[in-house]
DNA sequence: CTGAAAACTGGAACACGTTCTAGACTTGGG
DNA sequence: CCCAAGTCTAGAACGTGTTCCAGTTTTCAG
């Protein structure tokens, strides 16, 4: 009747049952994720068709529907393996911790600057398919693992004075995840240049802690508003309003 | 089997070159639009085939595709239709010009809140097909037209003593625009309930104008974001779990 | 009035994501 | 060792968006 529920991101790690057959279902994941990435990487903007992604794994069409569920879940996994942002956030230095909130953000942001065509096909494919069910852009684990990360760096920021939010810590986080997204999805439609990416979304991050900035914190917050802005200007070519009309 | 003729009643409203061929153009552009307004408000959630859009417009499907480009074009010029935004914006009042602000972003979003179903599977169409082209989300024109809009809107509040902004005012624009496209993009996504689209997004422009205020300008910001806190503890329950970007 | 250009029509075709079925294979328990 | 359950495979099928073609109708100009 229903097919069977798609293993979850990460089974691999599941250590109880070695079975010869989840071994070989785990191994199948992996071809399957590599090809994924090889095959966005080679074809550059091109999305990845499902049969040659599975002719490539060397595994059937059907398998990779047994595997993952959709090729949503495909990209997913491939966008959620491919960040180890915890871990480089882990041994990130700033002199302060509100400005280790920007440092955190420029991390975020490096990942797409250092592979723009990438990250730009794996964002494309994920919001080609948003609408189908219910999910949203990302796995609930890692939506919630990452607000937490995020949360922390705000709290310590509070903690130390330089944060006086006017609302609530959460509802802040989430202004900045929102900033975040529209950025990116700019950024993924081709009304930003890849160049203007973090320094775009750097602003905006600026300007809302700057509305959340205690008078101590309120110059490191215009520092970095500075700065993205002098970045800005250093690409100041005019993004290029995408052209129709033929 | 013959098709009734296209009627040239009434036709003689293009300025230029009235002729016939061109009516009869116009008329069948008219119908498709229409027909697709029709089809996404029935079938709801579901996106409008290509082939019933043409068979309901009583035309064939390659017209479709002579008259508008692609499915997002149409999708486009529904969605470019169907908002009289400039109109409603002139006859709006405000205690000030930063009140203004607040009061036509809630004017902006008040579209969706109206009729969510219909607005979410056009912005849903509109994502889907995003990447073929290079084409971004609104047409040039438009893009143009609102941006105009706002940068007005903020001029005025700027040249009122309200706001004193730490970079351009074009990037401020960038920024708000930034903003409330990622607060559109949790909302059709599914990441954010509807009743909480508008609070969100008008909290996250209070905090970015509250960064930009001067001392005059900033109870009124301050304000506003106490009204939009107010108006998400009012629906409170968190429905779904919140996506996040990076 | 006549011919040519323009626009539309029906229909086939392609590549795609996704689902389904029937058969073949591997694995693990008895 | 053997069998039942689980898994994979090949391939067809459906509904998409989009393109293309041949044939027909409609309009406009001379």
């Amino acid at each position: 009747m229903s097919r069977p529920a798609p293993i979850a991101a990460h089974a691999a790690l599941s250590p109880s049952p070695p079975g010869r057959r989840e071994a070989a279902k785990a191994d199948r994941r992996a071809r399957i994720l590599k090809a994924a990435r090889d095959l966005i990487r080679e074809t550059g903007e091109t999305d990845l068709p499902m049969r040659r992604l599975a002719e490539r794994a060397g595994v059937s069409l059907a398998t990779t529907y047994n595997l993952f569920g959709s090729k949503r879940a495909v990209v997913l996994a491939v966008l959620e393996d491919e960040r180890d942002f915890a871990r480089r956030l882990a041994r990130l230095e700033a002199p302060d911790s509100l400005s280790r909130l920007f440092a955190a953000h420029d991390l975020a942001f490096s990942y797409y600057a250092a592979d723009p065509d990438f990250y730009r096909a794996l964002w494309r494919t994920l919001l080609s398919s948003s609408g189908a069910d219910e999910t949203g852009l990302a796995s609930p684990e890692r939506i919630r693992e990452t607000r937490a990360i995020w949360l922390g760096l705000l709290e310590r920021a509070e903690a130390d004075g330089w944060l006086a939010p006017p609302v609530s810590r959460a509802a802040l986080e989430r202004t900045l995840a929102q900033l975040s997204a529209g950025t990116l999805l700019f950024w993924v439609t081709g009304a930003l240049a890849t160049e203007r990416l973090a320094p775009s979304a750097g602003l905006g991050w600026a300007l809302v802690l700057l509305g959340c900035a205690t008078p101590a914190g309120a110059p490191i917050a215009r520092a970095a508003a500075a700065r993205y802005r002098a970045a800005l200007r250093a690409v100041a070519a005019p993004p290029d309003p995408p052209a129709e009309l033929p």
